[in-house]
DNA sequence: ATGGTGGTTCGACCA
């Protein structure tokens, strides 16, 4: 037995939606993660998920962020919110509880829109908060994917020009710093994990053909309790989907796991 | 190239 995960940043599930549709039809995968919905739930399409044969639990906002976990077997939500900011309103993590002993948090991470910014103090803060709540996952024995947009690309190998990029947001020493803190509490990278030397990439700009031209970035991530990582058998970036007309600027990531 | 494209929403924002 196999459980298939995914994180997609979708930019939109209500303009995504038949590519979504597509996506569970060709992979079936166990479980999805989601970001960017932009939208609130009553917006969230409820039937059409359903119809396809997953329950969905979702944080959902207008206009910007929402974030859900899709899945074959119900789940329970833990926590639709990352703690640590009562002032923070934005629908940017779900936690939620499955059968069998696994867990999938779906969390999108803020952009920083550049290093220095208010906005990039927030992603900061906001990582730290993560930090501070992924440090209580590991005491338990739970099967955990944390699969998301995280908005860092962790080494220079997860960049098309590091040169260029160096220095700049989503590249940035202090935000790479704090993903590598969630990796030094025990959290594995799953895709690096049986890909140590691929150049492939998760995002690329609508802008400039950035996909066309291959200029991407790998910014988005399944990370894996030690326990979840034992299982692991595949990962996988599907650049398809990013090739679809009308796409997300994001590609899907793909982990599978051995069940017994 | 102080640009470029796309989603939401209808001007401006976020990415």
């Amino acid at each position: 037995m196999n459980l298939t995960t995914i994180t997609w940043n979708v930019n939109s599930i209500r303009s995504r939606l038949g590519h979504l549709q597509q996506l569970l039809r060709e992979q079936q995968p166990d479980v999805v993660m989601l970001q960017e919905l932009k939208c609130e739930a009553t917006e969230f399409p409820h039937l059409e998920i359903q119809a396809a044969g997953y329950h969905a639990a979702l944080v959902g906002q207008k206009t910007y962020n929402g974030v859900a976990v899709l899945s074959k077997q119900l789940g329970r939500v833990v926590a639709n919110a990352l703690p640590g900011d009562d002032s923070d309103t934005q629908a940017r993590f779900i936690d939620v509880e499955l059968p069998g002993g696994w867990r999938a948090i779906s969390v999108y991470v803020p952009n920083g829109q550049e290093v220095g910014s208010d906005k990039y103090a927030y992603k900061l803060n906001f990582l730290r908060r993560l930090h501070t709540y992924t440090q209580g996952l590991l005491a338990s024995e739970a099967k955990v994917l944390i699969g998301g947009d995280y908005n860092v690309a962790l080494t220079d190998v997860d960049v098309h020009d590091p040169k260029t990029w160096q220095g700049q947001i989503l590249c940035s020493p202090a935000e790479r710093q704090a993903v590598y803190g969630l990796l030094h509490q025990g959290w594995r990278d799953t895709y690096r994990q049986l890909h140590p030397d691929a150049h492939e990439y998760s995002w690329w700009d609508y802008r400039s053909g950035g996909f066309e031209r291959n200029l991407g970035l790998r910014i988005d991530y399944i990370l894996a309790s030690p326990t979840a990582c034992d299982r692991l058998q595949s990962s996988a970036i599907l650049r398809e989907p990013r090739g679809w007309d009308k796409p997300s600027d994001h590609a899907p990531v793909v982990a599978g796991f051995i069940v017994f």
